[in-house]
DNA sequence: CTGTTAGCGCCTTCAC
DNA sequence: GTGAAGGCGCTAACAG
């Protein structure tokens, strides 16, 4: 494997020139440049990244942390993540955490030892005191003081959403949602729904229970049990509310006319859409995008702003009546 | 930032004992191992990576490619491979090439650049020659000749699959594959498909479409606009056989009664598995400890077999009718 | 078992 | 604009 030595021995010139001239940091006389680009293409020379990133103390590398990314919202978060990085240079290392409480912890680690220069945190978990200087930027989650975070609109989509609800027709209008352990941007969800349920004078219908991905239709079971008077439901995922509607289905209950339901993701269009489910929307590439963004400002150590909003909508489908 | 000789001197040894003390290399005496272990909690150290990796000359990362990991059957293998190699000490780095063709090719500088120690190929893409020599091992499909793969026996349970909906008494048996540009193992499930119908002295309906992840509804259209008449159905994916029950749904046909489907993959369970679906369940656990094995062994410059073959089973489900 | 030393390949001064 | 030299942190080879 010819070194950057070579190629400079090669071209006749130092191996600052041919440092200079291949990095493209500072200026090189035409000529020269020319004899070593002729040179490395002949040796085929090929820049050693390691030795690269041990100079600059850096990987160009980030992790992502997320339950798993066997789930819609996930697996399109890492995707839109892997995009955004990708046009910046960097590459996305992933990890999944669900199966094994000790890795997150561990991979905070890893930056520490360099592995990574960030990290996207994804988690369901509550950790002690993370350093607040590393480079650890999340999604929904608050991780704890100091540390940047993307997130929706929750609060106000979810009051749309339950809205809608009632405006449709709903009379018995129910809440199913996941809790996680941290306190996490998604718990607006439910506490919308309370309160939108409450202003109408309505009774509570709210299911909020920590389940793992993969037991949705247990929760639903549970859920109808408990109130199967419901005839307008909204949920904290679109995993949920597709549970929801098959929960239905199998029970006899017509969708949507003995009951309503809209989601929350919005990220099932690119799995099998049917039926098309009504949902909050949120923007999964803008999220992405963002998050990628604030966390490669604090790894160049630039002030970020602690919380970052992304709009979302609520997006209509065949789970709802006509107006 | 302290560093192995800081470590050293604080505990009165040079640098080759605390070296060997931390890392675990050749033997150093209990004594001095505590004082060096002391010293270097005292001091807060943490082995540069980047500095280990320069000089090992490995990073300990290996990156997947696949179309997109927003899909159930790459993402159960993105999720099973992660966990494989991070039991080894190994991190996985994803790279998702179906929006951009030209990122594989990238990726595969990748390994030259050392940036990954190999990598593990689900593409669609032709490739024009690679080294053989080069540290990669794919999943169904034929990369190249040296290349070793790991797929299931596609072609004795497709056509198990085929003979099981003509058992049940299916008569008007169609098929509807994904094709790859590049030659896949996963051929073989038309094939088998073929040769069953032809067999049977019945008339084909086989429907072989390359299409993007995400457009099987399409799919399914176009194959029910062409055969109607189909009361079994084989598809090359659990996702098509998902288009399919919609498809028919939609159109008034039920399913099982009027309608049989197995699909391929048996990945929805950790979805939302409903209906429940008959399905050519492949053990992707299985295939990705044989990739993460195969490919250690790779970087190693071990031997390895060309070809490895994971068994897979029919799974009964909902969409078959009862013997 | 231990301390010293010589690099790994690149980048970045620093004189010229 | 250029070449020589030093060093990033660690490991491995060597001599003690």
């Amino acid at each position: 494997m010819a070194t950057i030595k070579d190629v400079a021995r090669a071209a006749g010139v130092g191996v600052g020139t041919a440092s200079r001239a291949l990095s493209g940091n500072g200026s090189v006389s035409e000529e020269a440049k020319a004899k070593i680009e002729e040179a490395a293409k002949e040796l085929g020379f090929v820049p050693n990244q390691l030795a690269r990133n041990f100079k600059k103390q850096s990987t160009a590398c980030v992790a992502i942390i997320v339950p798993t990314v066997c789930h819609p919202f996930f697996s399109a978060m890492v995707l839109c993540c892997e995009e955004e990085l990708y046009r910046r240079g960097y590459r996305l290392i992933v990890v999944n955490s669900q199966n094994d409480q000790t890795k997150e912890t561990r991979m905070l680690e890893m930056i520490r030892q360099q592995r990574v220069d960030g990290i996207i945190l994804i988690t369901h978990y509550e950790h002690g005191e993370i350093d607040p200087a590393l480079p650890i930027v999340s999604i929904d989650r608050h991780v704890g003081a100091g540390f940047p975070y993307v997130t929706s609109n929750n609060y106000e989509m979810s009051r749309k959403a339950v809205e809608e609800l009632y405006a449709r027709g709903a009379k018995n209008v129910g809440g199913v949602f996941g809790a996680t352990a941290v306190e996490s941007e998604t718990g607006q969800r439910f506490c919308a729904y309370s309160e939108v349920v409450r202003e109408h004078g309505e009774k509570e219908r709210l299911l909020v229970k920590n389940f793992r991905h993969g037991e949705e239709m247990q929760v639903l079971e549970e859920y109808f049990a408990r109130y199967p008077e419901t005839d307008g439901l909204f949920t904290g995922s679109d995993m949920l509310a597709s549970a929801a509607y098959h929960t239905a289905v199998r029970r006899g209950v017509r969708v949507p006319d003995r009951l309503q339901i809209i989601g929350f993701d919005g990220v099932l269009d690119a799995w099998e859409p049917y039926p098309k489910f009504a949902t909050v929307r949120q923007d999964v590439p803008a999220m992405a995008k963002c998050a990628v963004e604030l966390l490669l400002a604090r790894i160049r150590r630039e002030e970020v702003p602690a919380r970052t909003e992304v709009p979302a909508f609520l997006q209509e489908g065949d789970t709802l009546r006509r107006r």
